[in-house]
DNA sequence: TTTTTTGTTCAAAAAAAATTGAACTTTCAA
DNA sequence: TTGAAAGTTCAATTTTTTTTGAACAAAAAA
């Protein structure tokens, strides 16, 4: 070893930051590693990069990269791009906040929320079912509070996007 | 087959429906779903429960248990409570929404936002290495803007939990 | 003290999730 | 048309995460 290697954290380059940063970041948010490095790269790009680019730099998949593609693509994270009038595909970052936190909130986090609502809603019926009067007093009550919960996240969450938005 | 026998989703009980809800819940939020099982079993049940409950009632084992329990403590989502003047250890879900998110947030969001902060601090000391003048306006532009991204992420947490404070 | 009950720890096993890569489709240039 | 480049799909593999269970530790009853 060369005696001026240092350490992992020394001479990363910029773009490897950035790339690191994100990978991070979507593994937090519960996306997979290669999806956050896509973005980073992109993020970290000055100019709209292809599929090719991505499975280079990156080394990972072509399948990898279209999976990840279409992921961020569905997110509103990522756009393609006209460039070169050239055949191949270019992409760039999406960098408003605003947007990345609104398709996060639409493709991921609002179909959860449905399916909780939905949930609830046949926990409700059920409470029928429950004979014993003081249990099904405590059911109700618990129930209740699960609904005071839902409501406020349903009211978060345009605030959320609201203070994000400039 | 009986012909009475309906599709799962009915004759589940409430406690079954709620145990489901929270394994769901905590999956959303990145939880082993044992632990959302063992919430959920707490919070349906109108007394505190032991160990032996959680791994008989949820056929799950000690260890499970245990973790899933040590968990739950540091997150302020379950304590423990005096029961029975038992030898057993008594445990209760906690049910204010404030002290839910609270734990989350510091258990669960601030450590990931603190190293994210400590890696946006390295990037930018990196700047330096970068020679070509252009691309360096880029990173720095690149820079500054996670770092509002950043910046409004910390003004957020607070309003959120003042807003889930009642 | 010894035994029994309760709870913890952690290496190994199982389960779940991400990634690969080869076969396939589409698109366009020659 | 045909062939090559670009992109997608998905079964198989790899990696990561969760769960188990047996060994251990702590505490209290016998």
């Amino acid at each position: 070893m060369h005696p001026s290697d240092q350490p992992d954290t020394e001479k990363l380059t910029i773009d490897q930051r950035l790339i690191s940063f994100f990978r991070d970041g979507a593994k937090i948010i519960g996306l997979p590693a290669s999806v956050g490095e896509i973005f980073g790269l992109l993020f970290a790009s000055p100019k709209p990069l292809t599929m090719a680019d991505l499975v280079e730099r990156l080394d990972i998949s072509k399948g990898s990269a279209s999976q990840g593609l279409k992921m961020l693509r569905t997110l509103g994270a990522v756009r393609d791009v006209e460039y070169d009038n050239d055949r191949k595909g270019y992409f760039e970052a999406d960098i408003e906040l605003k947007k990345l936190v609104g398709g996060f909130i639409r493709e991921q986090v609002r179909p959860h929320m449905d399916s909780g609502t939905r949930k609830l809603g046949e926990l409700e019926q059920d409470l029928d079912t429950v004979s014993d009067p003081e249990l099904r007093a405590f059911y109700e009550n618990r129930i209740k509070l699960i609904q005071r919960w839902s409501g406020k996240a349903k009211l978060v969450l345009p605030l959320l996007q609201k203070f994000l938005g400039e």
